[in-house]
DNA sequence: TGATCGACCGAATGTAATTCGGCAGCGGCG
DNA sequence: CGCCGCTGCCGAATTACATTCGGTCGATCA
């Protein structure tokens, strides 16, 4: 993990389809080293994979939120449950599961509020585990594509 | 944005650097087609870019916390600039404005507790809008890569 | 029914990914 | 001190792919 590592790894978070030899150039590499690296930093687990970025409101999406959840009992097989029932949900896009004052926060998108109430109705307050929870709509949100290696 | 365009967007999100031959044998049309297809759907901004996604904790970032804010006043301007101001810190990698009991709600990512407490010590306690902060560690969290088109 | 438009296809061309033999630098070891 | 083996890098050759473009088909509408 150089300092070549870290600029391929920086390169291809920002643009994942970028050319192998447009990379080598910009690096000042030849493609072939280029590819090598990139082959050994995927072979060490450092790039996890390679995805397309989509506008949720063009799949109508137009509405998200961070739903906050209390769950009892706080046992392993409780939250394991609930953390894969959540994640099989379409709406749902990610699930933390977190200490402090909520056990669980699940980042969810839907085609508008209506739709996100009804869900959170539906699919969540007829779970015996959950004691409760608190929705956060999302008014806008950054995201940094961008991860550095961070010094110790 | 009919069914071949959701094929496309899933199996993009999926995997973004899959050759377009594969991608258009997998879906039973010409590789042109689906050239063209992908283009349109950049395009229109439904497809926004591809990345790739890497360990954090292969970048030193073993422990992962959400932090939510409290910050007064709540105007536009004082929202703002907080924003701007977290979204720029490395260790940040997102930024949610958030209605409920908290205004802003921030992903971070640090080397270990210790490097989390002094960051949120050094970068957050001192300034003014800030009024408050609570912290979730995450222990795990589980992301959805797939979004589909949700019917109305 | 005939014209027009849009979407798709497939061959042709240019460009890129990938392979592989060789070379240079480095560390270990006699 | 010199030799040996290893590792990482390079560049030409091969293979595969992206991209273009002219043609075809089917739907739509007058």
């Amino acid at each position: 993990m150089d300092e070549l590592d870290s600029a391929i790894v920086r390169h291809l978070q920002r643009d994942a389809r970028q050319t192998n030899r447009d990379l080598a150039r910009a690096l000042g590499i030849a493609p072939s080293t280029c590819l090598e690296r990139i082959r050994a930093l995927r072979a060490r687990g450092v790039i996890t994979g390679y995805h397309a970025a989509v506008d949720p409101a063009a799949l109508n999406r137009h509405v998200q939120a961070l739903i906050h959840f209390q769950i009892r009992p706080l046992s392993r097989a409780v939250i394991e449950a609930f953390k894969t029932y959540a994640a099989g949900l379409p709406e749902v896009s990610t699930v933390y599961v977190v200490t402090g004052g909520d056990d669980m926060i699940v980042h969810v998108s839907a085609p508008s509020v209506d739709h996100l109430h009804g869900f959170l109705m539906d699919k969540f307050t007829a779970r015996r585990e959950v004691v409760g929870f608190r929705t956060s709509v999302i008014y806008q949100h950054t995201h940094n594509q961008v991860l550095e290696p961070l010094a110790p």
